[in-house]
DNA sequence: CATGAATGAGCTTTCATTCAT
DNA sequence: AATGAATGAAAGCTCATTCAT
């Protein structure tokens, strides 16, 4: 068994963070390990001592930061009761997370859910978390009776998520903003609390 | 200047089909231009009398599919004049057309938005008319009133598609269809048109 | 009526001009058969039906060639009697034809004494008859007693024709004639007759 | 950029030793790096940390062994003062170099002078130094006034280097020595030095 | 723990040659 | 005779991974 050796050390995180922007930059297949080395200032050998292989370079990677989505995305809700509020909250913190950090955002849009390797035979736990958020959002509207009980949260969080994603991408890949985050974060949640068509908004 | 054959060749057809399962199966990178050859039934450097490269196999691969797929809804389309009800019916075909032709859904999902050479160097025209289909309906609604004003075509689009977009990836790579499409697609357009909340249509 | 013009010869005439070009330009290992094929104007399949393969078709340019070569040089020489004016004769003569062809004379340079296929194995019989011609002058010379006896004619002649060939190479390679043809075809003649030092003509 | 290793390393010094057996064997385009790796005992990649493609182990093969066949003629003419001496010590010393290393003189022959990669767009400056110290001396004896006023430094070193050439060509492809080193090196310094004519031989 | 030179399997692509038409 | 689409072997080069130091 490998010593695994601590995954807090100095160099892990390094990798990771070289790992980071030379995925973001190259796309993970046309990236080289001895470039993440290299941006990481070790050797080539010493990816070997704290990842398995490229692979598990990305794994980790996605994890550690999933995991740090998460506490952030928690934490920014925290202080919130109304669901619907919450919701909002959601999509704004979403974005905003990706335009700060939108090298992390580009490998998640992008390396993530290009492979098999990690998107089927890799369950993505830390994903799915993040995903159930948005489920509990809607769940305890319908508890409270502010959201319709017909509502899928199964089918309503993807659909909640793949719109903001398919936003942030645009963001990630054009580079050209042509509408602020918080507009954006506004309009999308206002289109799954509201609605488009004339009559709801209606107050 | 390569001759370019005729692109009705059945041949050139013949490796569309094979790179589109191949592709599926594999991903880009991990796919072999030997394979390909292989389950086209032909050889490996028939594969260059037809395409510049491995990259331009994925390049005319989607433009051809995508074609397709952008003429599929426009016909799914031009039956219906109300906007709520054509993008119901946007939802229903997109989710439709996905199931049935899972290996290019696949493939759209996953190898199209992996690389720099195909979302950033590459402009994608045919997504870009796709995606433009959604505003168009949009656009009309507003026209006609029954959408609200406020809305972003531009926003709404990618909102949309992206909701529908992730409901797909979730078949995709799932192969477990918890809900059917006709629910999925039922739902996405309800949130779309009426919203989550409870009493959209009160003040 | 059909034409009756000799179509192979056409066709061989073609492909063998065809490749002087080519093979000059790209040398013989870089040029292609399709290159040459089009430069002839027949389809690639044409050519295997006048030659066995690539190397063929060198071996038979370079034969066809070094005759007319031969040809030529015999004929320029033919109403000279004095051995030392054909010795200077031979320089002009094989300086301009190298000077007038110089595809030819780049592929002689450069291909034929490039591969152990064409001066090992291949006997050079035309190139042999040509080197020949030096060493009969010389013989000539020697009988006349015009030519030193001590002269080995078999190196003789090698010498004096390295010593053109090598000038040649440099007008082939350098394609900036610092000195004129009619001026070098002199001072080579000149330095084999004469010899370099100061008071040799004095008896 | 390449860390471009240390020269003196073992490897890079094996690699150009098993290509110069290589390529004299089989000619630049006919040889595999595989095989030039397998002769060097080392594995097809190691080459390329040392050389950047195949056409660069000829190049730097060329560079490095001229460098030591220029050291090795400055030396051998060192201590001689005379021109003619020295030409006649030139001829005796190249003769004997290209018998010795016959592979080395082989490559010399017939790959250097094949591509327009090494004589065209390649300038070659050892190359031109070893033939410039044959007009340094043409122009040294003429400074002294033993050699004729009248010759072409520019002509006269590549006439005399084309007839050393064209020499060892015929024994670095033929095999057969019919004639001896040291006769063929005085007779060609003499051609160049008293020339063919009867009444030159007179002292 | 760290290094980085060495490895070699494996890939894309080319192109001389063939053969059905 | 002529064609040129198809073939498939072959080779240069890359790069993830290892291991002696």
């Amino acid at each position: 068994m490998k010593p695994e050796y601590k995954k807090n050390s100095d160099k892990h995180r390094r990798i990771i963070e070289a790992a980071v922007k030379v995925f973001a930059k190259n796309g993970f297949f046309n990236s080289k390990v001895s470039e993440i080395a290299r941006a990481a200032n070790v050797a080539d050998g010493t990816i070997y001592l704290y990842f398995q292989n490229k692979d598990d370079i990305l794994i980790c990677l996605f994890e550690e930061e999933m995991a740090k989505v998460l506490e952030n995305m928690r934490h920014a809700l925290s202080g919130i009761t109304d669901p619907p509020k919450k919701l909002e909250h959601f999509a704004l913190a979403h974005l905003s997370l990706m335009e700060q950090h939108h090298e992390l955002a580009e490998i998640i849009q992008v390396e993530i859910r290009q492979s098999s390797k990690f998107m089927k035979e890799y369950t993505n736990e830390q994903f799915h978390q993040y995903l159930n958020i948005i489920s509990e959002i809607i769940k305890e509207g319908q508890a409270q009776g502010v959201f319709r009980q017909d509502i899928l949260p199964g089918v309503a969080k993807r659909a909640f998520f793949g719109a903001l994603d398919e936003m942030s991408r645009y963001w990630v890949l054009s580079s050209v903003k042509k509408y602020s985050i918080t507009m954006a974060a506004k309009q999308i949640s206002d289109f799954f609390l509201k609605g488009m068509l004339q009559h709801n908004s209606e107050s």
